[in-house]
This record gives C-alpha cells, structure tokens and sequence, in this order.
DNA sequence: ATTTAATATCGTAATATTGCAATATTAATA
DNA sequence: TATTAATATTGCAATATTACGATATTAAAT
C-alpha cells in the first residue's frame, strides 16, 4: 500500500508527525541549521553549501514551508528563509515534557 | 532515484535525522506516546489501542528500536518495549538549543 | 509433547520520496 | 525591452516506505 493511515490518529499527533519527519532529512536538517547560523539566507546560499542540485534544495525548502518550520518572504530577485520560532518551540516542548513524564525508576528494561 | 545522499552529511546531522525521521511518522508517535502513559509497556496492548495490524506495528517498533528511540527486552512470552531517555534528551537539547541561537530580532521574515 | 498466546519475519502490492535535468517564472539591471 | 540572476515547477527514474496476510518462532501453560 505505502499510504500512511493518518485516519486513525488525532491531529495533534499528525501534525507533529508531519513538523518531525519534515525536519527528519538530512538535508532539511542541514538547511535548517544553515539557517540558524546566517543572518542572511537565502536558497542560492544554500546551493552552494550543500551537495545537491538546486532543485533539490528547492523542494526540501517547500517542504520545511509547507511543514511550516520555515516561512520564506520575496526580498527581490532572492528570498529569505527563516526560521519559525513557534514550531520549533513546539518541537522542544514535546520532548522536554516527554522527559519530565518518563518513570523515574526505570522498573523496565533496565 | 529515491536514495538520500547521506555521504553528503556527517555523522551527527544522519544520526539525528534517522532519529527524528523515526518518531515522524503518526503511527510511531502514537506508540511513543503510549510508552510513555503505560507501566507496561508489551506489544500486545499495542495492537488493541492502534487500528493497525500486527505486523505493521511490530516493524514500527523494529524501525523505533533501529533508531534507539526505544529498547526492548524479553518478558516471557511478552516484550518490554522502552523509551531510551537518552535519545529523547538529545532531541530535547537539539530544539531547545536551536531556540537559544535564533537571532532575538527578528530582522528577516518578520 | 501439544496447545496457546505473543511477537517476528516474509512476501508483496500500493504509494511516497529523493534527486536531478530541462524548463519556466520572476524581478532587478543594463 | 533584452538580459541576467535567483528561485520554482515539471517530468521522470530509482529507491524507500507503508501496510497487511500468511507463516514462522518462541515460551509459557496444559
């Protein structure tokens, strides 16, 4: 089949699912922390830091979009990518709040 | 082609994709999650709270426990499927610190 | 030793993803 | 308005993923 049953989950779940997987690419991640690092960013930027085609990167880029990890404005003949502060915020908190509820007696597999 | 060029990246940037890349998948999330609310944690309750068939579920778990997400050690006839704090504390620590880096002033994108 | 219950593996069909060359679009600049 | 530079879209081949039925394995219970 190959279709995943987003049906039978709740969307909280889904979206998070969704905001994971996107950034779960090492070229994504990549992306992401270039963008992290420069004031400045912008796709051809990011061409020529990685080892990949620009249309390749272009689509990582719509897909951290369309994830909404990163939001993107025309500047010109360029566009500036950065960073959604809320979404990754969300990311933290998710597995922050996971550590605090884990057992603290590690009663299983241990 | 459909092959990720992970020679393209080091060995930390693949590491933490493979990891996110595991937990993003709503079916996976969803399995973390219930490790986390449960004291027992076997597979068999698994399969009941999912609507997903058993075979499906047991090869989530196998590509969790691939990517260190959870550890799993034989209980009998059961499995004691785990969370692995550590791996969760690396992806805590990843988005927390990628928040204390972003550039207070929101320059670009705003 | 059989049976039963829990989980894993195999095989396979359907769909998704990755990557890129070719091409299109868009906006600044000459 | 032509040219150029930056990015997006299209189309496609190769591979990966998802899901599940059928079957195997494993260990407790009878």
């Amino acid at each position: 089949m190959g279709v995943t049953k987003t049906e039978v989950y709740d969307e909280q779940h889904n979206l998070l699912a969704t905001q994971l997987k996107a950034i779960g690419h090492p070229a994504r991640l990549a992306i992401v922390q270039f963008l992290i690092n420069q004031k400045d960013c912008i796709c051809n930027d990011i061409v020529n830091e990685l080892s990949l085609a620009q249309p390749t990167i272009s689509q990582h880029l719509k897909e951290l979009k369309n994830a909404g990890i990163i939001k993107g404005t025309i500047e010109g003949k360029s566009i500036c990518y950065c960073i959604n502060p809320k979404v990754i915020e969300n990311l933290a908190t998710f597995f922050t709040s996971i550590l605090t509820n884990l057992p603290s007696d590690e009663s299983c597999c241990s």
